[in-house]
DNA sequence: CAGACGTGGAA
DNA sequence: TTTCCAAGTCT
């Protein structure tokens, strides 16, 4: 959970999923659609599929038992370099190279290393390995994550509290906070597209489920148009899943990772009626279903109150 | 190897 | 408001 995402917006979920699934058996023996809606809001939702694979594959081929190694690690679903080093190192006692954005920033300041990331991410993992002490890394590992997250921070680093202001070159150059060196990062392209909120008398609206495998891949949406970056990308009401009478409910902006999206969000009452690979939901379940934020941010355009507590604002 | 892959909080 | 970025991984 906590690949790229913060301490703060990982707690609450890791303490509901731990007391749903507490061991690895629980999480392999249960249904992906309710662990990819334990996961809505959390983002990144591979992770979530990866989990449950990574699960299935311990209880099915490993006893239930974690291996104990890097390699046996990181052939798991999910677990790549960092955290294959990471357990090898904290659960296991092994002297593997903890690298994460925070050792990155250490040690690239320590070194006052030139080299812009991600290139620099060979040399990083080597001098990694060179100062990781055979006793007690894990130890040392999360001593430098700590360090990273606490003093030599991304912006305005501590160097007067720092235990490594020494021997750090960055510190003994001039300005600290240069590293790590990036590669400036490409503008956010725009795509546009549709969503229509379709619902009935009895308080439910159509949903569907998308694609296992990339964008928002096996969480639930409302039908969309395609997501263009064309100009005359699709947002009219023509391209609805059905007649009916759609409103225009408003429009909403999304940032993904690598675009922006600006979904014009329709609304229409109409009758409960068959859709292709679409169904039907309450409205006042939508809370625990596998929602991305975005679908809820769309839903919420068009229908204010479907996210808000029972009973509240009502009058 | 570069790009895909979410979201919300902080500066 | 805009930009950055957070315990990265997969293809």
């Amino acid at each position: 959970m906590l690949q790229q995402t913060t301490v703060q917006a990982v707690k609450s979920y890791f303490d509901k999923f731990l007391k749903r699934w507490p061991s690895v058996e629980d999480l392999a023996a249960a249904d992906t659609d309710d662990v990819m809606a334990a996961w809505a809001g959390l983002g990144y939702y591979a992770r979530a599929r990866n989990l449950k694979k990574c699960a299935e594959t311990i209880a099915r081929d490993h006893g239930g038992i974690f291996p104990d190694t890097f390699e046996g690690l990181k052939a798991l679903p999910g677990i790549g370099d960092y955290t294959a080093a990471a357990i090898a190192a904290i659960a296991f006692d092994r002297p593997e190279a903890v690298v994460d954005g925070n050792v990155e920033r250490v040690m690239t300041r320590f070194y006052a290393i030139e080299t812009p990331l991600p290139s620099a991410k060979t040399e990083v993992k080597a001098k990694t390995k060179t100062v990781t002490p055979l006793d007690r890394p894990g130890d040392f590992a999360q001593a430098m994550m700590d360090l990273g997250a606490t003093i030599c921070t991304p912006k305005r680093p501590a160097c007067v509290l720092c235990p490594l202001r020494e021997g750090c070159r960055a510190l003994a150059s001039d300005d600290p906070q240069r590293f790590p060196v990036k590669l400036p990062k490409a503008k956010r392209p725009v795509r546009v597209g549709a969503a229509f909120v379709a619902e009935t008398e009895d308080g439910k609206i159509l949903v569907r489920t998308r694609a296992q495998s990339g964008l928002l891949g096996g969480m639930a949406e409302v039908p969309t148009t395609g997501w263009t970056s064309r100009k005359d990308g699709e947002t009219g009401a023509n391209a609805a899943p059905f007649a009916a009478g759609w409103r225009r409910a408003g429009d909403v902006t999304h940032v993904f990772t690598h675009f922006e999206l600006r979904l014009t969000v329709w609304h229409a009452k109409t009758q409960k009626q068959a859709v292709s690979g679409g169904r039907w939901e309450p409205i006042d379940e939508l809370g625990e279903k596998a929602l991305p934020s975005v679908m809820k941010k769309a839903i919420s355009e068009a229908i204010p109150q479907a996210f808000k507590p029972q009973g509240v604002g009502k009058s």
